[in-house]
Order: structure tokens, then sequence, then C-alpha cells
RNA sequence: GGACCCGUAGCUCAGCUGGAUAGAGCGCUGCCCUCCGAAGGCAGAGGUCACAGGUUCGAAUCCUGUCGGGUCCGCCA
């Protein structure tokens, strides 16, 4: 089926054909005058002007055939020439009936699917995850559950950082501690240990000192890229020393990801594209698109209309390593042959913008794929500030703490309003799980996914206002209003005619097919936010305005809680798209 | 120096492919619980949409410039 606006718009650009103009003028979309009608066209005015002609004229020619349907109670013009339409509360209520018995919701399968590879998350190996990590999975996974819900076949890949000079300086650091470790001995012959003879909590320690030590002594830095280089050779003991950093960083990434409750389908790196690098490389000079200069292989990416400078992508540095723009290229082409994706979505820091303009164009020039290739840039999240967030002790605060503050928070949250207080503590911590999940999770994608935001663990935490708190527990009392009829053995039924009590929430409803569709063409998850608060707060004006429970008319009272039971239904899966969890009550 | 992003209510932010009276949350003022979860609802105050020009019947939205903040600009990722 198909949403409400989708139907008025194609009855308008009916009428528009008929009257001798073009069919997309007749776009309808809610009014944004509800005191004067519940839709509009403003098709007219832009037809106008083309037409050069009156735009109330054209209007008036349309509205004359759109008068003879019965679905319209009126149709009116207005202003310069906007077309006003309210329906019948027959027809809104046919449509949400229609709604309601559907499985989606409303919501349209695309047809034919695409294929759809997503990149987020990006953590690095031997680094702990940290609060920029929130961005890179939140929005990547609400995207994902999104494009798969619109029917798509996606594909998310956490895409690690596990294979630049960040492997080189752990490497080299560990030579100088352990220089007696087999890893180390040139002459070494067979296996390597099985077990890591290193911890995470070792690797934390030692990069951000081999990092220092890099930076301020060149011979430190000749080392890592020594290490680096060979790492990139596939010289045995440094291959194996980096699969015991591969195995505990994954596992630990792996808990991190767990606690976000966020989902990968592939646990690919860079290093998953090593084979793939040497080849492409050669196949690009061969074909003439890279060249050597200063000592480096590059692609030259410009292009003669480019406003700024636009240097080149570098393949392999004078030293022969290979850089992260390698990588991404050679994952492309690696992506290309496993699924063919129709698009490519890089859920990654704005400030790489620079870097896969680089990549895609790379990518253009030699001819790897048809997908579109899409950077989905992110802001950064700040402290209260407004300066990139840090501890008290100016370190980035790890993600695990912060997920660990947020289920703090709520539980305190919970005992302040009083919530789940008879419950057993095992649920209740269950709960503030669940809440300050959907706390950090709403508030970083309710704001605009390129915009900085500011971390405010108090405010994400509220009970009240547009909050993740907030949702879940409006979708919680909805629950309890249908448990609570059911036990009186009242059961939701089909909607009838609204009256003045319940129109405006039915016809917010009948709008939730368009947010989708809005949230999925603009990859924005903060278009779903927004309409889930919108509709939570119809639903309180409904609640506050009528007594279900109480209404002695049956037919009445079935048609309120059906449209208690929609609201809900919907509620879930806007919140599920953003990967918040509802609790059964709280 | 060049390029990109941003500047909207006291605070935090939406809106930006041009449309009618610029929205929400928090905070503030006043009402509403003998009744389904008041963490709610209703009403209200609060704005030169940074500034100046331009295009248009119409500009927060498009163009140009200025100011202010952020980011990036070949061998890190």
């Amino acid at each position: 089926m198909s949403s409400l606006t989708a139907r008025l718009t194609e009855r308008v650009a009916a009428a528009f054909t008929n009257a001798g103009l073009d069919d997309r003028f007749g776009q309808v979309t809610v009014s944004n005058r509800p005191d004067l009608a519940q839709f509009q066209c403003n098709g007219a005015l832009a037809a106008a002007k083309q037409a050069k002609t009156n735009p109330r004229q054209l209007a008036e020619a349309v509205a004359q055939e759109l008068r003879d349907d019965a679905q319209f109670q009126s149709v009116e013009i207005a202003g310069p020439g906007f077309l006003n339409l309210t329906l019948t509360d027959e027809a809104i209520a046919a449509h949400i009936a229609e709604l309601a018995g559907d499985a989606r919701l409303g919501v349209p399968v695309n047809n034919p699917a695409s294929t759809v590879v997503l990149d987020y998350g990006g953590p690095n190996v031997a680094k702990p995850m940290h609060v920029g990590h929130i961005r890179a999975t939140v929005i990547g996974d609400s995207l994902r559950r999104l494009f798969a819900f619109a029917g798509d076949r996606t594909i998310a890949d956490v895409h690690m950082g596990d294979w630049g000079l960040p492997m080189g300086k752990l490497v080299s650091a560990l030579e100088i501690e352990h220089p007696d470790w087999p890893y180390f001995d040139a002459a070494h012959e067979g296996a390597y240990p099985t077990e890591s003879p290193i911890t995470l909590d070792d690797l934390e320690r030692i990069y951000p000192e081999a990092d220092a030590a890099c930076s301020s002594d060149p011979d430190r830095m000749q080392a890592a890229r020594a290490a680096t280089f060979a790492l990139q050779n596939d010289e045995p003991g440094v291959t194996a020393l980096w699969r015991h950093f591969m195995e505990i960083s994954v596992a630990a990434m792996k808990e991190n990801f767990d606690a976000l409750g966020v989902h990968f389908d592939l646990y690919k790196g860079e290093a998953d594209v090593h084979h793939l690098i040497a080849p492409m490389v050669k196949e690009l000079q061969g074909r003439g698109l890279a060249e050597t200069d200063d000592g480096a292989v590059i692609v030259r990416v410009a292009r003669p209309d480019d406003k700024s400078e636009m240097p080149p992508l570098i393949l392999l540095k004078s030293d022969g390593a290979v850089m992260y723009g390698t990588t991404d290229l050679a994952t492309i082409k690696d992506r290309v042959a496993e699924y063919d994706p129709d698009l490519i979505f890089y859920v990654v820091d704005q400030r790489q913008h620079l870097h896969f303009a680089q990549v895609f164009r790379a990518a253009e020039l030699a001819g790897y794929g048809h997908a579109s290739l899409e950077h989905l840039g992110f802001g950064t999240v700040n402290g209260p500030d407004g300066k990139p967030f840090r501890t008290r002790d100016g370190g980035v605060p790890r993600l695990s703490a912060l997920i660990d503050m947020a289920r703090e928070k709520s539980l305190e949250r919970m005992e302040e309003a009083n919530l789940a207080a008879d419950m057993p503590q095992a649920e209740r911590v269950e709960i503030a799980r669940q809440v300050g999940l959907a706390a950090i999770k709403f508030a970083d994608l309710s704001n605009h996914r390129q915009s900085n935001y500011v971390f405010d663990l108090d405010r994400f935490t509220r009970f009240e206002g547009k909050t993740g708190p907030y949702l879940q527990y409006a979708a919680v009392r909805v629950k309890s209003l249908l448990r609570r009829a059911a036990d009186q053995g009242y059961e939701p039924g089909t909607v009838l005619p609204p009256s003045d009590v319940e129109r405006d929430l039915m016809l917010t409803l009948g709008q939730m097919p368009d947010a989708i569709a809005k949230a999925y063409d603009k990859r924005a998850p903060n278009e779903l936010c927004d309409f889930a608060f919108a509709l939570a707060q119809e639903f309180s004006r409904f609640y506050a305005a009528t007594h279900i429970l109480s209404e002695e008319d049956p037919a009445k009272r079935a048609a309120w809680l059906g449209l208690a039971k929609l609201t809900l239904d919907q509620l879930s899966l806007q919140l599920d798209l953003l990967g918040i969890e509802v609790p059964d009550r709280m």
C-alpha cells in the first residue's frame, strides 16, 4: 500500500493532467496551516510561474475537478493559489483502518530492492573505543535498520583500522620491551605461540606511549615504519604478533558493540584487502592511472573545474608502505566483486570528507562498480564547554564508561520518578540498561547528522521532554493501557470516523510512511526521532482528552483501543529503527 | 591563502530541493488529577532566522559579500 499523501498526490496529479498541466505539480503535502486544511498542494504556483499565467486560475481548474471527488470534505483555494484539501472523516477512517491491518503499517517495500553496503563503526585495533564511536555506530546501525526495513539487502561492515602505522608502532615498542620474544627472532623456526603474551590492558597502555615516542624520537618512528612495512610484507613473526592484537582487540570491540546493541554482518578490516593491493596498484599503473611522483605511487584525481586544490590519492608512500586511501580503494573493489552493491555508505567523521572525495574519484576513474558512493559524515561530540568532549583529566572518555554512566544515571532517574519501584532489582537494572541506551542513542540520532552536539547525560536521561526515555515511557504507558483493557475483556477494534478528539492523532498516524521515506531519502535518522516524538505528543493529547476504559459505547471504546494499538505498533517500529528497545513495563 | 560545514527563542536544537502566521524540548507564568501511568494535558510570554545586498509575486531556505565559530588542505588513520 502507499501513504495517504502519495495517494492524494496521485489524485491531484491526475487533476493537473486533466487541466492540461504537468502532473509533477500535483505533489501533496501535509498542510502547514492545520487551521485551514489537512493537506495542501502548491503546484499551481509553480505551474503558473512556468506558464506565466495566473496561479489562482490554474488552481481553480484543478479544484473544480477535485470537488467532485467524494473523499474530500472541502477543496479550497487560498492566498496566491494554495490548494487546500480536507478529507471526510470516513476517508480518514478508511485509510487508518487499512494501515492498522497492514503488517508493514503502510510502509511500502522497495521494489526493486537495492544492495547497500554500510561501513560504520571503524574501531581501531589496540585502541579503546571512545565517545566518538557512539556516532559512527549508532547512526550506522540505525541506517542499517532503516534500509533493511525498506526492503533493501544490507551488509554492515565494521571496517576496523588494523593495518597502518599504529600497528608498526605497537610492534616496534614491544620489540624494545621484549627483544627475546620469538616474534623478533629472524632465525625462529616453526610455529609461534598460540596464546597471546599480551593482554588488552598491555595494548592500551603501550599504544599511547609508543605513539608519543614516535612523535618525539625519529629513530622510534623509523622503527615503527620498518615494522609496518614488515607487517604489510607478510613477515611471519610480525604477522603472528599482529594476530594476537587482532584477537584480543576484536573480542573487546564485540563487548562494546554488544553493550550498545548494534549489529555488524562483517568484522572486516583494512588487512582483509591486503592481498588485493599489489595487483591493484600494478593494474592501475598498467592502465596509466597511477604514476610515480616524488617516489610515491599516486593517482591524480584533480579535475579542471575543481574550485580548490584536490591532492592526489597516494597509493604507496615513497617507502613502499600502504596508505589508508589504498585500502579504502581496494575495499571498494572487493565489495563490488563480493556484493555488487548499488550503494556504499561511509558513516565516518565529517573531517574525512576530502579523503573520501579522493577515494571516490579514484574508484570512478578505475571503473570499480556502479555503486553510488556516499560519505555520510557526522559532527563531533562536545563537552559542556562546547569543545570536544574530554574527561576531567583531559583524556577521551571511553565508550564503556559512558554506557555505564548512562545506566547509573537512568537508575537514579527511575528512583526519582518512582518508576519500577515494585520490581525485582534484576529487572530494574535491566530496564535501566535499556533506558540508558535509549538516552544516548536518541540524543545522538535526534541531532542532524552533520552538526556537532553537546553530550549532556543529565539532559539525555530525563523522562520529560524530547528524550529517548520519554518515548519509552510513552510506549510503556500504552502497553499498560492495553493490558488493563485486556484484563477487562476489551479488545482493540476497527477505527471509526473520527470526532475532534481523535482526528489529529489519526492524521498523524497516517503520516508515518512519509516520515520513513524522508528519513530513507535523506539518510537522516533525526527525521524518525522527530516523527516518533510528534506521534507520542499527539497520543498524549488524545489520551488526556478522553477516557477510554470508561467509555460505554463498545464500538467507540474498541475503536479507541485500536488507535492505541496502532500508536504502540508505530512507536515500537520507529524506536526499533532507531535501535531503541521498549520494556514491557517500567 | 584556498575549500567545506555552521551561526534560528534565555539554553539545547529541528526546519533549509523557495511558499501562507518560523517550530520543538528545557526553563519561565497561569490553569487541569474522587477516573485508564500528571514523567502528562491546556493556555501564555519569549525571534531584526549573524549582518548587508541581490534574484523572485514570495527568502530562515537560492546567489554575492562581510563578521564570528569549527574543520580540512600529498607521503598518519
